[in-house]
RNA sequence: GCUGCUGUAGCUCAGUGGUAGAGCGCGUCCUUGGUAAGGACGAGGUCAUGGGUUCAAGUCCCAUCAGCAGCUCCA
């Protein structure tokens, strides 16, 4: 017999042989149906197996997981991975099986198959898979040795699965294996008790994947990617989440309402802000840059370029270099002669080569007569770089911190202007991998909402409060209240860190106190921190439910270190400040996207680049009133325009909304013979008539308030069907 | 960067090796209207680019460029 606790602290005897699925039973028939897996000791373990295979406990503390539990729904998928492995396998011969891990809201499974599997195969996947899950055949777990699980795998003619217990596995001296049916996979499980469990699922797509992540190795595989669910319902809403993520795409909202625009004529991953993704822009700008004056920042403005030493010095020229755009020479070899000392160093020059390099660099004025070509490759290099140094080479600023730490030091500091805080809308260029470009939110060219504080170690606390509530400030001001810090803190194992212990600890526990004190949801990851400090991240989560990576706030005693950076104390001797970068929003291209698709393109009355609309009722009657309207609105500061086009008021009432135009003011006779205006608000629709003061009154109110009204409409079934723009913003 | 998919009018997209299409938008004209689509006519294309196969290529093949999804990366 054995003994089970349940977390009611209840006890119970069985037999030895009882299963969590048992359990289940003994309790009630429709428990044991619902019961999908049970957690053991915090493990989350398979409902069908013995309990007593599972812990030695006495009693064994046994919680059964049901469609209700989180962790059983990645246990149900994970099974649902099988399930679709199993019935790619029916329908494709020939595949080799490699990982089908859950995801968040899924699951996937890589698999290796010459022929590719395109979408329209889905349907004849997802019709196996439906016969797999009617049949509910149970999954069964058995045990092999290494030797045993290796020809098990070789008769299976499963490969990869080989080569995983070869490599992956190899201290595993026995390994499982979960079967259904004819199909059987090297797993770690668990698995739901029987394929029946599974109630609805999706394939979503297909994408290409590598074999354990290595592109390098060039094994490529396919993934296929689809959900599960344990009711239809759970799916639908799912799926209608993912729409509603789909509809807000930045990208297609920022064409249709010619916000920006990223073209291959103007170059990858640049971004052309066109004049109403500009404006939106702007006025953030000018809030963030008056929030900067208000809080005792410096604003400085710096070049595009600096000259490659500068970023040589800070350290992050050599290191980033893949991911920055090439050094501009001002020598016509300069080019060939950076190529030319990277194959040096890299090993990777023959002796015809490298007289070709010779010969050239000659040709383009770089005189090479001295070249040490039997000397050692340092001697070469060296030559090279001696060269190198009495050219002018520069580069498009990948940061600019340089250059605020060259500000910095254009005079002598005393401690008492300390914390020095210089601000810039500062525009830096990367060269991202071309796979990793994405609209705004990942581009080649961005310019950050920078500034570089920097100050004394007991200052620190005070500045990262400061930096907190700047983020705090702005993002209430379009309505994100929802967001945590992620807390990286060194490793104190790991020697890699720069500055003192007593400065990291002090910093650290700074950033703790100040977080603690805010009352802000954080986390530590210990071990993440820069080698040059500790660092805060804020992710944000929009109306929708999504967590963005925003800003980060990143505690610096390298750059002092490097640059020699001082200031004179009290006492009068040179001290090093620290140094704090902080981009609360990131980038504007990366801020403006995501307010982009957290307001799905309907910009709140502050931000639109269009507040107002007047729609005169007749165009060739009231074109006057109209424009006497609009000049009115425009000199009380609004954003206006006139629709003019002889077209009915509905029809120019239908192209502002669909535009997301915050307000609409209609006029015709009845306004223009008693002054007023008609305003149609885009959310609540016509408001009536009213004078034109007090449209003004209430239109400033909203703006000045930055008030931010329906971000999200809370039900989706206006998207269903055709009739998706009904009553929409 | 790697893998897969895609590239046709300003936008969204049809298009079977044999004459280039639709809806929306745009222009002109008619219409002058009261809170989500008035009507007629018209313009608009080197089918991403460059090669190839073929009597014939938007369609098939190769390369390049770009986009999308994923992988890998992100100071």
């Amino acid at each position: 017999m054995i003994q089970v606790q349940l977390p009611d602290g209840s006890l119970h005897e069985y037999p030895d042989e009882t299963t969590a699925l048992d359990v289940a039973a003994s309790i009630g028939e429709r428990l044991a149906m619902a019961t999908v897996a049970a957690e053991i000791d915090g493990t989350t373990v398979d409902a069908m197996r013995p309990l007593a295979e599972l812990s030695d406990a006495e009693p064994i503390a046994l919680r059964l997981l049901t469609t209700r539990d989180p962790e059983a729904l990645g246990v149900m998928r994970h099974s649902c991975a099988h399930v679709m492995a199993r019935a790619v396998m029916r329908v494709f011969p020939g595949v080799q099986l490699a990982f089908g891990p859950t995801i968040d809201n899924g699951f996937y499974y890589d698999i290796g198959l010459d022929q590719a599997i395109r979408e329209e195969d889905f349907e004849r996947i997802e019709q196996e898979m439906k016969a797999i899950v009617k049949a509910a055949e149970p999954f069964e777990r058995f045990h092999l040795g290494r030797d045993e699980a290796l020809s098990f795998c070789e008769e299976l003619d499963q490969g990869l699965k080989v080569e995983h217990i070869r490599t992956g596995l190899a201290e595993h001296e026995e390994l499982s294996f979960y079967r259904q049916g004819e199909f059987v996979d090297l797993c770690r499980g668990p698995h739901i008790p029987d394929a029946g469990r599974i109630k609805s699922f999706k394939l979503l797509s297909v994408a290409g994947s590598h074999w354990k992540g290595d592109a390098a190795a060039g094994r490529r595989l396919q993934r296929l990617y689809g959900t599960a669910w344990f009711s239809k319902k759970d799916q639908k809403a799912y799926l209608e989440r993912m729409e509603e993520a789909r509809r807000r795409d930045h990208r297609v909202l920022g064409k249709q309402h010619g916000l920006f625009s990223i073209t291959a004529e103007v170059g990858q991953g640049l971004c052309l802000w066109l004049p109403k993704g500009a404006s939106v822009r702007g006025r953030l700008e000018d809030f963030i840059k008056a929030e900067l004056l208000a809080r005792g920042y410096d604003p400085v403005y710096s070049p595009h370029v600096g000259r490659v030493e500068l970023y040589e010095t800070s350290g992050h020229f050599p290191y980033y270099r893949d991911s920055q755009f090439a050094p501009l020479f001002t020598h016509d070899a300069g080019q060939l002669v950076d190529g030319w000392i990277r194959r040096l160093e890299a090993g990777a020059l023959g002796e015809k080569d490298e007289q070709a390099l010779r010969e050239a660099a000659s040709v383009l004025g770089c005189d090479t007569a001295a070249y040490p070509l039997q000397g050692t490759q340092d001697e070469r290099v060296s030559f090279l770089r001696h060269w190198e140094l009495t050219q002018e080479r520069f580069l498009l600023k990948p940061m600019n911190c340089p250059h605020h730490v060259q500000i910095y030091k254009s005079q002598p500091r005393s401690y008492r202007e300390l914390p020095v805080r210089l601000a810039e809308f500062g525009t830096v260029y990367r060269h991202e991998q071309s796979g990793e470009l994405n609209g705004m939110l990942r581009v080649r060219g961005l310019t950050q909402d920078d500034a570089h504080q920097f100050c004394t170690a007991d200052q620190v606390e005070q500045e990262f409060r400061d930096t907190l509530e700047l983020v705090k400030f702005v993002l209430a001001a379009v309505g994100l209240d929802d967001y945590r810090v992620q807390l990286s803190l060194r490793d104190s194992a790991s020697d890699k860190y720069v500055g003192s212990e007593e400065n990291w600890d002090r910093a650290e526990s700074s950033l703790r106190n100040v977080l603690e004190e805010t009352g802000l949801e954080y986390e530590e990851c210990v071990g993440e921190a820069a080698f040059y400090g500790p660092k805060a991240d804020f992710m944000v989560r929009d109306c929708i439910g999504r967590e963005w990576q925003l800003g980060t706030v990143q505690l610096d005693y390298n750059l002092p270190e490097r640059f020699e950076l001082e200031y004179i104390g009290s006492d009068n001797r040179a001290h090093r400040p620290v140094m704090i970068h902080r981009a609360p929003f990131g980038s504007m291209e990366r801020f403006v996207g995501m307010l982009i698709e957290h307001f799905a393109g309907a910009f709140p009355l502050w931000l639109a680049p269009e507040q107002i609309r007047v729609l005169p009722v007749s165009e060739d009657r009231h074109a006057g009133y109209a424009a006497q309207m609009n000049e009115r609105m425009a000199s009380e500061g609004f954003r206006v325009t006139t629709d003019l086009r002889s077209a009915k008021v509905q029809s120019k009432i239908r192209d502002a909304q669909l535009e997301l135009i915050p307000y609409m003011l209609v006029v015709g006779d009845k306004e223009a013979a008693e002054g007023t205006v008609a305003v149609r608000d885009r959310i609540d629709g016509d408001l009536g008539m009213m004078p034109v003061d007090e449209a003004i009154a209430r239109l400033r109110e909203e703006a000045d308030s930055r008030q931010v009204r329906q971000v999200v409409k809370s039900s989706f079934s206006a998207f269903e069907g055709e009739s998706q723009a009904d009553h929409e913003y």
